[in-house]
DNA sequence: GCAGGATCATTTGCACACGTATGATCGCCT
DNA sequence: AGGCGATCATACGTGTGCAAATGATCCTGC
């Protein structure tokens, strides 16, 4: 490989173009992007069994957590806009993990339910919740892993 | 709305259900999703005169650096899988940012090579990008910035 | 009491992101 | 030589995420 791009490239005499010294493997959002990633694939691992993406988990665990909400305010709250959430819950929705209720006293909201099943497979996925937090941690030392999470709550 | 919560819901005294202490929006991984999506705000935002999403810009960069790369080997340098990478590069290059050549010697692979358009591009992006990664660290002290970065990058 | 602005939910369109599958090609080992 | 596992690019399905548009309903100020 190294040989087929020596013979088939010509001589750059001109070398890498400048970028003042910008590496993008070292910009904050690259290795959120990167973390981020790590995450999801640890979540989606070990979350596999209770068939639960990282966001239908917040929503529900949320909603059993409140009992009662609204979607739009359940959106505020899990940090997901009204088009994402729609979607989020739907699928909750379609598991039967939540109910949608109507509320007479104002007809545009859509008022959110845990039923029975939504509530028990919350308190299943609490288990490994945990130890998605703790694998996704386990290149940091103890004091390190407090420090990045009071960084990542302070970069709001 | 209180009233409506009173009336169609039957009195709950169990309580909210025990999620035995688990707090969702204390997860690292709950605060990794919320700062990597402030940070894409805050780049799209940013980089809208350029019309580069963080992806691309992060694809650009590294084809303008090297000069020549294969399409796997970007991805692999910018931690994106090929399914991903695959429609990243397709739109650099419906945009004439980058060029695909044949490699004789592997006619598996596509080289990439970035054209006159997408390097002048890299180079208005650069100063945007310091920019983004300024505003996105904003919240954090100059010695938390750096020790974010540090904690992130050996999260690996 | 009603008009204008805000809020709620939904839809559409685009861009990531991954798993999985497929087909072509390469490299190595026998 | 020949075959077999690995690698490269691509395709498809699903889920997240945002902007912008829509329509229904609410609330506040006048």
């Amino acid at each position: 490989m190294v040989l087929a791009a020596i013979l088939s490239s010509p001589p750059d005499l001109t070398g890498p173009p400048d970028l003042a010294g910008y590496a993008v493997e070292d910009q904050v959002g690259f290795l959120l992007r990167r973390a981020h990633q790590r995450h999801s694939a640890i979540f989606l691992d070990a979350m596999a069994p209770l068939d639960l993406t990282p966001t239908q988990f917040t929503a529900l665990i949320k909603t059993v957590e409140l009992g009662r909400v609204t979607q739009n305010h359940l959106g505020r709250l899990t940090a997901m806009d009204p088009a994402t959430i729609q979607g989020v819950v739907r699928r909750l929705f379609d598991r039967g993990l939540v109910l949608r209720e109507l509320d007479p006293l104002d007809r545009r909201t859509t008022v959110l339910v845990p039923t029975r099943e939504g509530i028990a497979l919350a308190a299943r996925a609490v288990g490994p919740a945990r130890a998605i937090t703790e694998a996704t941690l386990a290149p940091l030392a103890m004091a390190e892993r407090a420090h990045l999470v009071a960084l990542l709550r302070k970069l709001g």
